[in-house]
Formats: C-alpha cells, sequence, structure tokens
DNA sequence: AAGGAATGTGCGTTATAACGTACATTGCGC
DNA sequence: GCGCAATGTACGTTATAACGCACATTCCTT
C-alpha cells in the first residue's frame, strides 16, 4: 500500500498551495501542529484517522481525496500471475482489491466444459460480467444464462451463481467484483 | 469528527463478524495485532490510516465505509462525465453509472489514426484501462504510454489525458470510470 | 546591505498507536 | 464435574505520531 499513503502528502501539498496557506497558517486552522503537517507532506509520518479527518476539513477538501492512488499503476500482462484452477478455469488478476475504490477485477478463461460454483459472497457484494469472447452460461436466481461475446450483466452475488462453458471454444470473460459501501 | 471515530469500530466489528471470524483470525489476516484490533473496536485507539487501511483490505471492504457516517449511503452524482465522440472513436456503455457502486463502465473502439483527448475530470477521479485487441498509447502524467492486449492500467483521471491509436488494426479497450465518495 | 517578518525544517519531549504475551472467561466434549 | 481449546481483554514494552520551540533560510522593505 505504502505507494498510496506517500501519496497522501503530495494531495496535502497540493491542496495548500492551492490556497495559499503556509504550514503555521494551515496548523491554526486545522488544529495540527505545523510540525506534523511538514513531516506528513515529506512523507515522514503516517497520520492517524484522527488528524487526516483535522487535515481535510481545514482544508475543505473530501477526506476520499487523500486516499486516492496517486500515480500510474500499470500491469503488463506478461507479468501478470495467472491462476489454474482444477477445473479448467484460468484466473488472470487484473486490479487486486483496492480498499479505497471498492472492487477488484480479474480476467478469466473457461475451458471447454468448465464449471465453476461460487458460494454466496457478502451482503451487498455485485458483480459484474463481460463476455469477451466465445459463449457461456451463468448460473444465478435459480436459472442459467446464456451469453456470447459482448454481453455484460450485472447480479448480486450474495448468493449462490455459477459459471460454465459447454462449448469446444474457451469463454474469456471480464469479472469485476464490488463490495459494498455500507450496509 | 469525534461521533464518526467512533463509528469505526463498529463498522470494523460488524464487518468482523459477518465474516465469522475472530480478533486473532483478523489479526493474522490483516496483519495487525489483535490487542490493537481489539482496541480499535472498543473506540480505545484511533489507527493511522496505514492500519486501517490493512484492516480494510483484509476485511475486503472500501476504506471510505469506515469514515462516512453510518446509515449515510448516498452520494451526489452530479459531475457524471460527458463523452466527446471524436471521429473514429467508437463508445458503447456497459455499466451506466450507479451512485452506489460509485463507476461506469465503456467498451471503446479505437478505429486507425484516432486520437481522443479528455479533459480533467474532477478530483479523485480514477480511471481504469484493459486492452482487449489491438495496441493503442496512453497520454498522462506528461508522456505517452504504449500499451497492447491484456495490459492493464490505473491511472487518476483529474487531469489531462488522451488515447490514441496509430495502427491499422482497431484497438479495444474496456474503460472503467470510477467516482470519489466525497465526505 | 541590513533588518525584520514569514517560511519550512530540525530537535527534544510527551502522548499514544501497535506489539507480544499473559490472563480471565466462555463454550464444548468427555 | 473436569479438561481444553478458543475467544476477547489487560498488562508491560517498543515504536512512533504529535507537540512546542528553536533554528536556518528566504523574501520583502527600507
Amino acid at each position: 500500500m505504502d505507494a498510496n499513503v506517500s501519496a497522501i502528502g503530495r494531495h496535502m501539498k497540493k491542496r495548500r498551495a492551492e490556497r495559499g496557506w503556509s504550514l503555521s497558517r494551515t496548523a491554526d486552522i486545522c488544529g495540527v501542529s505545523k510540525a506534523m503537517l511538514g513531516q506528513i507532506e515529506r512523507g515522514e509520518s503516517t497520520p492517524t484517522i484522527s488528524t487526516l479527518w483535522k487535515i481535510a476539513s481545514g482544508l475543505q477538501v473530501p477526506l476520499s481525496q487523500f486516499l486516492v492512488p496517486e500515480g500510474l499503476a500499470l500491469q503488463r500482462m506478461e507479468a501478470m500471475p495467472r491462476h489454474h484452477d482444477a477445473s479448467g478455469m484460468i484466473v488472470t488478476p487484473l486490479f487486486a482489491f483496492d480498499p479505497v475504490l471498492g472492487f477488484e477485477m480479474f480476467a478469466i478463461e473457461l475451458l471447454q466444459d468448465t464449471l465453476s460454483e461460487s458460494a454466496p459472497h457478502a451482503a451487498g457484494v455485485v458483480e459484474h460480467l463481460v463476455v469477451l469472447e466465445g459463449r457461456m452460461e451463468l448460473f444465478v436466481d435459480g436459472g442459467w444464462q446464456a451469453l456470447s461475446a459482448g454481453d455484460a450483466v450485472r447480479f448480486p452475488a450474495d448468493q449462490p451463481h455459477a459459471y460454465r462453458n459447454r462449448n469446444p471454444e474457451p469463454a474469456k470473460i471480464h469479472d469485476l467484483i464490488h463490495y459494498p459501501f455500507s450496509g
């Protein structure tokens, strides 16, 4: 994560610069010592959420803004770990779960005669499928849905669900799993 | 703020209970000592964002969930982005923006010699690209990145950015745009 | 140049986040 | 009843977040 933490300082300095505030002035308004503000901006210490809240409030900036990943996160296809499931399902993580964004995303390849069953996720979890190539079937809400390339489907995943491919051609899909914001 | 901080412990305990995890198990998975987890749940200490991140990550819960007042689930969905349909760019919406989920997703096809420039989005907006077919280039952080099929990239979109395809074969990509929750 | 005010950083101290271990309590099988 | 494992809490220690103050540097103004 720590790339993420180090970004807080830069975000903060940027916002402060936008307002043209000095460390001292910012310290007065936020109620945080200017020494601490300086250290945070330089990445020399990681604030508690309590002080981060004070800072965000003082700068009148949404707190989540500080937590957004900064800089570009590029992942090359060749460098991606692949996970071969016993059942003929090849899973490649595209974007790892990030607590700020609230989702993770996989590329999945279903070989011929593959069946993958999933236990229900936690309440509020929503899955999104986009079929890239081939055909497949999705079991959800008690029935099988036939999907082919180009189709996109969103369904609540807090219930039993399954994927299968009964065709000779492998099916390639994207699977985005979104975890709930509040419960 | 402190009403907000005290809510962190309750949120946390709730998530942990949902998964049926003990403090010890949660400590192992999150990489945070169970003593600390207990103190946080009881509101006896306010975690640093670093440890809060570990906890959120381990529980697979959006970090913002801990920070938002309990019971509030709605964000303003102002700032739905506009697409300039540049010539040679074909945009197909896959998932429309949903204020609960906080993102939208498009399939984009870039024909030969297509250049699409985007103005900066609002602060905190994060874009995710996955290249499905062909090759393309992404301009971000002041430089061009060459991408080819299978590559996945995440970048902050609150800055000028652009896509282009200078190859004869069309490039197909998925574009996921995530909007921050505002505090 | 020289003085003064404002800036950001360094230092020593205090408060507390975080850890590891030991303890009390509960629940379950025999 | 008696172990016995698992749970969450209390304690002592270490690491570090946060503070206040002093210092060096830059930027004005004279």
